[in-house]
DNA sequence: GTGTAAATGAAATTCAATATCAATTATACC
DNA sequence: GGTATAATTGATATTGAATTTCATTTACAC
């Protein structure tokens, strides 16, 4: 009952939005990945099983997907915006090797109340946040003394 | 003598790269103002006094600075770098708003603790960290229950 | 089934970031 | 101070992701 995919039918059924076979394709290719894409990516992914899907629709429906709450975007810096999955997921941040681009998801439950201190201090309605420590892995370190 | 624009001559000279009349001047106007300003926002206020310094100079010149320490990126999430004063100016984070954008710098001593100990478990060694909270500010909160 | 508004996909547009290159200029050397 | 030369400049071109456009197709309410 609680399946993301029934999430995302009741998330469209409650906007108006209509259920197209292209957007359930993209979705399933999306949940079929644990990674962080980019739309292109998911795209080239998707076309795989479904080459008469175009970019457009791909980039039109990550959006969707993130606003029915089954995904989340990153932004590590580079330029291109990522997605990750955001259901059964819970909050993390990221290490992010500035050698590799590779990235550690790391859950710090005390960056929570740093965050509820300081919007309380500033009258802030904190909606979310982005933590990023930006560095050099343990396997980068070991190639570069 | 530990004036920003030694701090700049200084790393010029350490680093072979020529000291122009142009990079001077747009210094001298990144300096005069303190706010978190993009390239093409610089090259505007730079065009003023300066009508015939380009685009690409400004452009090549904010990362000059930023390599000579006197400034640091920063990515608000909104597609354009920013910039903003290192020189004697402590390391801050912002509590960004969603609805008009402005933003608020805060100092949170607790992080880098934080920052250390994430660190530390993965074995990964960071170089700086970006904190950032999204939300609505005081004055937006107020003009809409 | 039918009408209609939403969705699609190919292509165009936007915009910041970055590269190119001929002309200009700073500086090391004499 | 003059000169060689390599870095810098500025106009312009290119790139690439994000976003829009629009004619065609499709979902779905009735
Ligand atoms: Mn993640
Ligand atoms: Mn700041
Ligand atoms: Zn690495
Ligand atoms: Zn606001």
């Amino acid at each position: 009952m609680d399946s993301p995919n029934n999430v995302f039918t009741q998330y469209l059924k409650a906007n108006g939005i209509r259920q197209s076979t292209q957007r359930d394709s993209i979705l399933e290719v999306f949940l079929g990945t644990e990674k962080h894409l980019s739309a292109i990516e998911l795209y080239n992914l998707v076309r795989r099983r479904h080459p008469n899907i175009g970019y457009a629709t791909v980039y039109r429906a990550v959006k969707v997907i993130c606003n029915a709450g089954l995904a989340e975007e990153v932004d590590f810096g580079d330029g291109v915006a990522r997605f990750e999955h955001k259901y059964g997921h819970e909050h993390h941040d990221h290490l992010i090797c500035t050698k590799c681009g590779k990235f550690i998801e790391v859950r710090q439950p005390n960056i929570e109340k740093l965050q509820e201190d300081l919007a309380k201090e500033y009258r802030f309605i904190p909606t979310r946040h982005k933590f990023q420590i930006f560095g050099i892995c343990k396997n980068c370190k070991k190639y570069s003394p």
